[in-house]
DNA sequence: CGTACAATTGAAACCAGTCAACCATTGTGG
DNA sequence: CCACAATGGTTGACTGGTTTCAATTGTACG
């Protein structure tokens, strides 16, 4: 039933995006199979685009299937701050659950493809199958707990720790291929990363030429290369473990 | 069927807190409501008592009915953040829906009374009464975007500036007869008050005394009276909206 | 009454912010 | 095709807010 979808969202494995295409990869266990929902439109944003204003309707989730969005919320002398980066199996748009319109903004970092789910069908859904409210409890908490590490990071870390973690982070929900030599891509601005661990942008700048000529990570203009993936987590506060058990769930089914 | 319950939560308005014991404060429009939960069962804790350990494992959710809540998550390297003070009203636990274990640790900052709602019997009704699955919807977005407030918070404003907003923010939450003076129970220490905001122990104090020195707030023990909630405001960088409907009169301005 | 804990305050060190100059890349229009 | 502007990035010098260290006072509880 999903195979007929022609122009929209296929389930399984995604063309481009080797992670296979479910929602949340928030928390382990069951998966919202986009099989569950077959008339879902797919929405193309280049560069710049906005999927959604501040103070937009809000309608539907956003399953992102490749592609970057940024999060941002407004405060309120007008300055806006990102709160989160979304990368390919991400689902945006969580925080205007129960509203009538959005909480904050996405825009596309980069050409993006993202899944439209309308969150009517979801609580529909949510209703008969217990699967899917489950799916969509965990997919909500797990929005809360990635932005309480957050807090944690903003609370209590100096700039260098900052940067590493950020980096490791995305490295490791970048699931593009990680063997590949850990390169990930960054399609962000020095002020946008600086927005979201509460860094300016010359400091964002200088740390990472600072981890550039340690060694410990290579700077390709909008890319980011990890070489001392120990070393980084060291000075990110975190601990050295895993020798190098690489991503071997990538096809896990 | 509510006033049945004997040594149990009630419904309706509170004995020792004034606003009316329904959960989620977090958004407006419908609310849960305690009568259609009657097995609920209360805890009492008293001052320092855990309600919760990180790892321990995930049964329920809380109202709080009174007193004060400290929720705190641990980094890797052992320090812990406190990421909310919860009063009564609140619902704790939201972090852990879905894992085993509990993502965070909560406990009382002074002597409290909480309602158990077992997340099991919550995901039973919310299959059943669409109304009950809406409103933990709310909730759990609630609470995402109470933490992204927290975010721009840390990561875009200076001590004083922190200080006024959480300050600001726990007299609008407490909704402790908001007539009487404006004056908070603050149960928790300034160390406790720095883990939430992002800064020392030092500089919360300090700030407190600037703020008490320039006659916006007055300091008294465990807890503050906000005198000039304006000139609050206008530190905290927040419109000053709202004039004088109340307050003003009866301080005799 | 004394111990332990919390809070306050001061002085010095330091990290990140600010201001400013310069470089690299990209895209535009003459 | 080149000149040019616009944007993003890098780097340096300086400033300043917070942290750190330390000493003192205040408060709660046995």
């Amino acid at each position: 039933m999903a195979m007929m979808a022609a122009k929209r969202c296929e389930s399984g494995v995604c063309g481009h995006c080797v992670q296979p295409c479910v929602l949340g990869t928030l928390s382990s266990g069951l998966r919202l199979d986009l099989r569950d929902f077959p008339e879902l439109k797919e929405r193309h944003l280049a560069r710049g685009d906005y999927l959604f204003h501040t103070s937009g309707s809000f309608e539907s989730l956003y399953a992102v299937r490749s592609g970057m969005l940024k999060v941002t919320v407004l405060t309120e002398d007008g300055r806006e701050q990102i709160t989160g980066f979304f990368l390919p199996g991400d689902l945006v748009g969580l925080d205007s659950v129960g509203l009538r319109h959005h909480a904050s903004s996405a825009a596309a970092l980069d050409d993006t493809v993202v899944c439209e789910l309308p969150f009517s069908v979801l609580e529909r859904h949510g209703q008969s199958v217990p699967r899917i409210q489950a799916a969509l409890f965990r997919m909500l908490s797990g929005q809360i707990r990635r932005e309480q590490s957050t807090l944690l990071l903003l609370g209590s870390l100096r700039a260098e720790e900052r940067l590493a973690q950020f980096l490791i982070d995305m490295s490791e929900r970048a699931h593009t291929d990680a063997d590949c030599g850990t390169a990930i891509g960054m399609p962000m601005t020095r002020e946008e990363i600086g927005s979201y661990l509460g860094l300016k942008l010359e400091t964002v700048s200088r740390t990472l030429s600072k981890l550039h000529r340690e060694g410990v990570i290579e700077v390709i203009k909008r890319g980011v290369r990890i070489r001392e993936l120990n070393k980084l987590r060291l000075l990110a506060g975190l601990s050295v473990r895993k020798p190098a058990p690489s991503a071997l769930r990538r096809l896990g089914h």
